[in-house]
DNA sequence: GAGAACCGTGTAAACGGTTTCATAGCTCCC
DNA sequence: GGGAGCTATGAAACCGTTTACACGGTTCTC
């Protein structure tokens, strides 16, 4: 109806060229008081915002930044989400929200619209951080992007994340520690989750590095529900040398494997250990806590968007950042049982053979606490 | 350093003007097949993507839509947004996401940053969906939106809920059923929900059907640490006459009051039931499974997002739509100990009688029901 | 006191698209 | 064969803002 208010509409009213109102607006050049004070009741009166578009459209640079992510499902992404918001706000930017499905195909597209778009950045967490055509074109196009939850080998990709490796590598001697031999790894799809596959090869040189051999690993769907779980899993812990301790690649796929177990009459922890990855606040209100990998996830959100402001600013080295860490055990991780006598007579494990040396940059190396318990309230850093 | 490729680098690589660019890329006429070819070629080889920019300068209008809700870390919240993007993205629209923090006062805020951004609409979750500031401001500019857990009198506001009353009163109803007689209300803060306030409403009709008195209301801040919750759970859980059932705001809350019953030494159900509100999904891993009103959240988030199409495509009315719940009894909410005898000798409740008559639109009638469990997989509709 | 430097302000040209309007070249039909 | 009607195309206006440049007036500087 009434024809929209824009800096023209100010400027007639405030007497003056629409140059003033932007360099008043702006601050980008000092008007005369008495001008000024025209303006910004102009402005006042008529309620003016001035519009992103018209105002990107000349600069070709918006106060936008595409956020994408797998899932908003997983508490993981939404915690870390929130602390990209919270810093974007700070810094008067906006999120464009987006969300794979976990679908590698889906991410080109994503990230094609959001370029689109004009984003002056973004934050992403990929399938796989590598061999990535989407990261590629950024790369191609300089736009500045920081990945979060990835750890890329790729030299000169910028990314926030913890060291999956050892983490799990630590969670897994915390269980070989408390007499477990016989640990089952269950992951969500590698193929969507270098996080998964990470995780899995921190198992393995920990298992490697005590002399045990792994259980062949167990893929699962996090999605599904606990039947399906408890079908997966059936088989695989009936007899007596059944594996005692179970390793889930994230927390949510470990409640329900919780909950498959205790569902076939199997008690947790008496009878099976069961830990899961990333330390979401829910784990804390289960009884008995669940054990886990906390890392601080709004941080880590948080984080990556200091980064890429970093690297908007100036153009900062795009490293891999490691957060810190904390293995917590008890809870649902306690003490082997007395299954199989003749497996817990083994010489104490030596902690301080090499494990198998995949990871030979430079993250921060955590004591884990293997013992009964650790610090579950402590914020890192 | 390139400069960058517009709709003129194509037109002057396909040997046409802009006009037949802009035209062959939105269908909006027909080119011959000869200059058609040449501009898909040269579209393809520069891998040109029109700025959305330039395009909705001069249309006014965004393919980007506004999400205003108080927080990610809320899995309900988190859900609905899910449910949002993927609503959005099949439309090739893209959403601008923001929180508030609870905080009213950034609710302006933000959605003053949205408008500027020339959003084509909005789905919001606000602290007060009647005597709102923020909301007149944009029925003043006829700016789109719609409602997503709020359930607002004010006539002319799309939204898009449950029945959060019934639903409280139905619950309320399973518990005084089980035997409860002495039901604590547990809430988030009022002044920043109405959800919490109707179903607070909704308890206190139960209670006054059924000829019970309502315990004063107990708000807690979600947020809040279990340590804090059992501090003040401490004295009104102690003697032998306290509450046997207690009913919480929303399912966060809900097993955050379950660990501290817990902690204080209390079995929860056998001495205590504990039903939460929302649903969520983790709700169903917990042992035994928390007793709550489930609501499809994923689903409300869809559906707010489908309304929102509507309305912007044609002027739909702005009315308030309920969603079906599901009340799901048994798990945490469990027959009520023998405390008083003298209680339970009184005869059963009448479920005829007219309940407070505050609420006289038209929401979904639901029968609940108040026996030993539900139907949790159900998904509604 | 004349030229230089500076300050406040306005004019107009971008920015990257969409869209209106004009036009040139057809085909068609009596 | 000549106007009417249609189609494919281009020139140019426009969307709301920023910003390079111009300009008139004041203040400095030697």
């Amino acid at each position: 109806m009434a024809r929209p208010i824009t800096i023209r509409t100010v400027a007639e009213r405030a007497g003056c060229s629409i140059a003033t109102v932007s360099r008043v607006i702006n601050g980008t050049a000092r008007a005369s008081a008495d001008v000024e004070a025209r303006v910004r009741a102009a402005i006042a009166e008529l309620e003016f915002r001035p519009s992103e578009i018209g105002r990107s459209l000349k600069t070709l640079r918006t106060r936008t930044l595409g956020v994408v992510i797998p899932s908003l499902t997983n508490p993981v992404f939404a915690g870390s989400v929130a602390g990209m918001e919270a810093e974007a706000r700070a810094r008067g930017y906006t999120l464009l929200l987006t969300a794979t499905d976990y679908d590698p195909e889906r991410e080109r597209e994503l990230v094609g619209t959001l370029v689109a778009q004009s984003v002056a950045g973004l934050v992403l967490t990929v399938a796989d951080p590598d061999a990535n055509p989407t990261l590629d074109l950024l790369d191609g196009e300089a736009i500045p992007y920081v990945l979060v939850y990835n750890e890329p080998q790729h030299a000169g990709r910028a990314a926030v994340t913890v060291d999956n490796a050892s983490a799990s590598r630590d969670l897994t001697v915390a269980l070989i520690a408390a007499g477990h031999r016989r640990i089952l790894f269950i992951a969500g799809r590698f193929s969507t989750s270098d996080r998964s596959r990470l995780r899995h090869q921190g198992y393995l040189a920990a298992m490697a590095q005590a002399g045990l051999a792994p259980e062949p690993v167990l893929e699962l769907d996090y999605l599904a529900d606990t039947a399906a779980h408890r079908a997966a899993l059936e088989s695989l812990l009936a007899g007596p040398d059944r594996p005692t301790g179970i390793i889930c690649s994230n927390d949510l796929l470990a409640l329900s494997v919780i909950a498959a177990v205790r569902d076939m009459g199997l008690a947790v922890p008496a009878d099976v250990s069961v830990a899961g990855f990333d330390g979401i606040s829910i784990g804390l209100l289960v009884t008995p806590p669940l054990a886990t990998v906390y890392q601080p996830t709004r941080r880590m959100g948080a984080r990556a968007m200091e980064r890429l402001f970093e690297i908007m600013a100036q153009d900062t080295p795009r490293t891999v950042e490691w957060l810190p860490y904390d293995v917590r055990t008890g809870g649902t991780l306690a003490q082997a049982p007395d299954l199989a006598p003749d497996l817990a007579e083994r010489p104490p494990v030596s902690p301080s053979a090499p494990a198998s040396a995949e990871r030979m940059s430079s993250p921060p190396t955590q004591t884990p606490s293997p013992g009964q318990t650790s610090s579950p309230g402590k914020t890192p850093r």
